[in-house]
DNA sequence: CTAGAACCTGACATCAATGTGAGAGGCAAG
DNA sequence: CTTGCCTCTCACATTGATGTCAGGTTCTAG
């Protein structure tokens, strides 16, 4: 398929696609006139690389832990290996102040509430829970 | 206390406190010459803000939060209480996949101490299951 | 063959938070 | 008063992923 198609098919943007290659995430072989062409497989690629985008890592990342997604026997996986423990601690880490953050706005949310419904509470207060 | 030591107590940096001030998420009383005084409670209001960056909120979403932390009875509170559900329920849907990326994090890296094991479990083949 | 859609490269623009540097002024201790 | 540190404003730089535009080429349907 061309990149059009995969665009499509992943919503990832065209610019995008072309970009994730340039980084190394993504590979294409070309055809005689130099148009990129994808086989289905890289559709399952890209929305992996999505996926790890949106839980913060950078290019350089993804680009160290994806050795060991294609090659697992390669040298290097120790060092993705290494990479991807790290990168799991962080996003534990995330995930867990996400929901500290989420907590907290529940409680502004049930604070506010309270007040409307009484016109007595403080939600005000309530934010001082928050330091 | 003076911006040098409000940045030392939260560790913001002195630029993003004033950057802070501008987009309206900060205030502070200025002495004859012009500098910035802060009191305590500023610390907390700091941390929190920092911590709804940390969230992925924009300054101008936080800014439209923080009426209701201050004065819960004003007439904006139902528009800052939409957007706090709002936020809220990104947050959670946030959450939820960074908590699937985390466990497809985990399967690699199951996949690949399986490899280094046995020699045989192919780590690429795992990686199929993200899709 | 031809028109139009899709693609190519390359370059510049964007956004948001923060870094950085210049030049000037405030403020406390000696 | 002076020295040194902190602060002020203003402005430009940075980062990373993506948007967008221009000018040219490839592919495909009719």
């Amino acid at each position: 398929m061309r990149i059009g198609e995969l665009s499509a098919r992943t919503g990832a943007s065209v610019r995008s696609l072309r970009y994730y290659e340039e980084q190394g995430l993504l590979t294409s072989t070309r055809s005689a006139g130099g148009q990129r062409h994808y086989t289905d497989d890289e559709i399952e690629r890209v929305v992996f690389v999505q996926r790890l985008y949106a839980a913060g890592l950078s290019s350089r990342t993804i680009v160290e832990l994806l050795p060991c997604v294609d090659s697992p026997s390669d040298d290097h996986s120790d060092a993705a290996m290494e990479r991807m423990l790290q990168e799991r601690d962080r996003l534990s880490d995330h995930i867990e102040e996400l929901q500290r953050t989420r907590d907290a706005l529940d409680v502004l949310v049930t604070a506010a509430r309270a007040y409307r419904d009484t016109g007595r509470a403080n939600c005000g207060a309530a934010a001082t829970t928050f330091a």
